[in-house]
DNA sequence: TATTTTTACTTGTTAATACAAGTAGAATCG
DNA sequence: CGATTCTACTTGTATTAACAAGTAAAAATA
């Protein structure tokens, strides 16, 4: 049997197709889905396919599934729902966040002590650093140190990151997705360098995230050092 | 055909057997787990029903799958892994980590404005409200303020919480477990009272979480407002 | 009328089957 | 010997089938 739409399969389209619906509010929170097997009509599929499609979309947050009722929808991350998945970007949407370029990616080699523990592939790369601004409403909130084994990514260091997020050019450009990571949270005091770019008063305290974060192109990692003021807002996330 | 044990399914049974032969070492770290067709001759079960499990495994973080080549072991939150799903307790074992009660569990009306919205059952349930301490080799790193809405919990108030997770009491004791939930997470200067349980000095520093957490139990959930120092200890999380 | 039972849904579990697609090493060919 | 092709694996996708278990409202009963 052949494939309708360029090979991407059925249970990911109705996932795509589901998740859009509901972050559009086609679908609001609290709202029945239709059932499985009115969405095996409606799509034309079987149900271990569909099963797929809610499975994936339970396990994301998006719904809840209740044995006997139906699926329901569960998506409240609007509010200010920064860094819960891959990029901060999207989860704020890009009215109010604008990104300032302090330091332009440049290819140099690791630091030596590095927050995470590096493979030889990543040592021998070398690393394209760059440092970031990101301001909410005008206001400094993420000052962001990004690392990148460079790894078949040519001519990355002469592209054009501003008013776009990193994420974006990534996947564009070379068909890379975040697909996970793991991150360590801490609070400190700021630095008068992070105070500087932050616009705090000394002392104040600052949320330090360390993030290593896996693509779909193994071996190759993203990390960052995230220095973010939460006087204002808080990180939002969902586990 | 019967069921074999106490109506747990199979693929259930077959990733609690995994998980624990991933956390325990049987499995290491880059191990290739057996192949799909053969966990279905080491456990009796069919291909759809092993892929359940190892899906499972795999949004869990304990796995990863690569087509063509196999499931492999990716298990790290061993170093200080706190806080990354269900309870802290755990995730980092209990060999090190004590719990100090501060205020033992007592029913009392909600706080006039409370972290996150209630709805109308909880209103009227009022509160189960615990303060504890949570001590990681004899330091003090969390300090917890708990509350539940009183709905269908007789005799909490009087259990013994010394030495033992919340959550465990609430799966054992009312068949309760926590199946998701949502936090905020935000850097603040520590209050006197911070101070005081936490033992550090003012001024600095302290990580704020407040959480809400869905139980199995539908409109009942567990709100806790945690106070950490990370001075020594990272929040460790997967995503 | 109030309670219980039935019924018609819903999702959950499991099986048996088939083929597609990616991987890595063995076998073959130049 | 080196590069290519083949082959025997692996996981990914999808269908069809059947029954279990939970839910809620309709129907029957007291």
């Amino acid at each position: 049997m052949m494939l309708k739409k360029r090979d991407i399969p059925q249970h990911r389209r109705l996932y795509e197709t589901l998740r859009k619906h509901i972050v559009d509010g086609v679908y609001l929170e609290g709202d029945l889905l239709p059932s499985e097997n009115e969405l095996c009509r409606l799509y034309g599929m079987t149900r271990p396919t569909v099963r797929q499609s809610l499975g994936n979309l339970s396990a994301d947050g998006y719904i809840r599934k209740h044995q006997g009722k139906g699926s329901i929808v569960h998506y409240l991350p609007r509010e200010i729902g920064i860094l819960s998945v891959s990029g901060t970007t999207t989860a704020v949407g890009d009215r109010n966040l604008k990104t300032r370029i302090i330091v332009k990616p440049v290819l140099m080699p690791w630091p030596g002590d590095f927050m995470f523990p590096l493979n030889d592939l990543e040592k021998e790369s070398g690393c394209i650093y760059m440092e970031r601004l990101r301001l909410l409403d005008g206001v400094p909130i993420f000052y962001d140190i990004t690392y990148i084994a460079s790894i078949n990514l040519p001519r990355i260091t002469s592209r054009q990151f501003e008013d776009r997020s990193l994420f974006k050019i990534l996947r564009e450009h070379y068909q890379i997705e975040i697909k996970g990571g793991e991150q360590r949270i801490k609070a400190i005091n700021a630095t008068p360098k992070i105070n500087r770019f932050l616009k705090m008063r000394r002392g104040e305290p600052v949320l330090h995230l360390e993030r290593k974060m896996e693509t779909s192109t193994a071996g190759l990692h993203l990390y960052s050092s995230i220095f973010c003021n939460t006087a204002k807002y808080s990180i939002y996330g969902r586990f």
